[in-house]
DNA sequence: TCCTTAATGTCACCATTGGATACATTTGAG
DNA sequence: CTCAAATGTATCCAATGGTGACATTAAGGA
């Protein structure tokens, strides 16, 4: 039933979860901010006053596609038997490196939001607790929460150095293995 | 030579250096975003565009705040015999800490911007020389750069995972505690 | 089936912001 | 003393996030 005959019916049906894969989609081709709320919208096909009613403000909106951004890096950490620290951590700098304007944008949330609600804490927690699982040797939660936190940090900093541009690598094969030869070095996985 | 009797010389004198000590102390009185360049400017008593005269556009601003940013930091870097791994990265995390907003904005750059010219290019490599003497043990060159790397990837890393929330960390003293803590554990420094 | 109501989307509008062009004032070198 | 370069101002514009009033549609109960 549309509107009229041409265009587009009156309602999209799924504007949510279209925004959010356009946003996304956008970032992983490459830009590295968050479009316009008037660009999205037009990308999606509604106007722009639309996406007020799915996001309170753009901010929302960017809380959301972060969470949208842990989701896909948790499906890129292997599951079952293949789970372990060196895996983990190999998917999560793989990720990095590949979607890295996604990546940024995951951790530029301001002060203290990485674990607010509803978005993007859930998809952020299930991360920490494929990294509790992976990292479990047996040692006290306490020891294998520390040690989580030492890998993902070093990772995370070293990763963020380079891509600030204090690393001075050629090129970002050779930042990754030049991370990734650190990350070994620290004995933290492995 | 006032422009009239009342209110402020024509001309400022120093209105590039005050510009940037006032965006400075806004950040460290706790904002955490640069200032509108209208805000900016009537706090220094100016009219906006006069800022252009001496930033090409905000993003030029905004990197040369990086730079004083990075002086800063290494003004907090002990110098001398009281130079070593520990009290460097003691010093760079307490900056983190006292200074949360400036150093966010200091890695906040976009892509390769950190060693860029002319800033924050030369300060930034100023505290990377530093660190390379302190972490000077007689081993060689790449040795000690990659022993700097890791260390100031830890520490950054851990800093910034707190800073986007993913620590839950009750204060920032116990952050601090906690970051501290992985560091020594590493062995990367002492 | 019709009608009411909540959900969803549009239109027209506003204030803020970064930036540009043209012009005014001041300084200082010759 | 003069005039050119440096510095600051006045005024404008387009893009952007956001808001209020209104239109369209979907869906369920009488």
């Amino acid at each position: 039933m549309p509107k009229t005959d041409s265009g587009q019916p009156y309602h999209h049906g799924a504007l949510k979860v279209a925004a959010l894969a356009c946003v996304v989609a956008r970032l992983r081709r490459g830009e590295d901010e968050l479009p316009t709320v008037r660009e999205l919208a037009a990308e999606v096909g509604v106007s722009h006053r639309a996406l007020y009613r799915y996001f309170s403000d753009k901010d929302a909106l960017k809380q959301a596609v972060v969470g949208e951004g842990f989701a896909l890096l948790a499906e890129r950490i292997p599951g079952g038997a293949e789970l372990s620290a060196a895996s983990l951590i190999d998917g999560f700098l793989r990720f990095a490196f590949d979607e890295p304007s996604l990546y940024r944008l995951m951790f530029s949330l301001r002060s203290a939001a990485l674990l607010a609600e509803p978005v993007p804490g859930p998809q952020v927690r299930r991360v920490i607790s494929l990294a509790m699982q992976a990292f479990d040797d047996g040692a006290g939660e306490e020891v294998v929460r520390n040690r989580v936190f030492s890998a993902w940090g070093l990772a995370h900093g070293l990763f963020d150095l380079w891509r600030a541009g204090a690393l001075r690598a050629a090129s970002p094969d050779l930042a990754y293995d030049f991370i990734r030869a650190r990350i070994l070095e620290s004995g933290l996985v492995d």
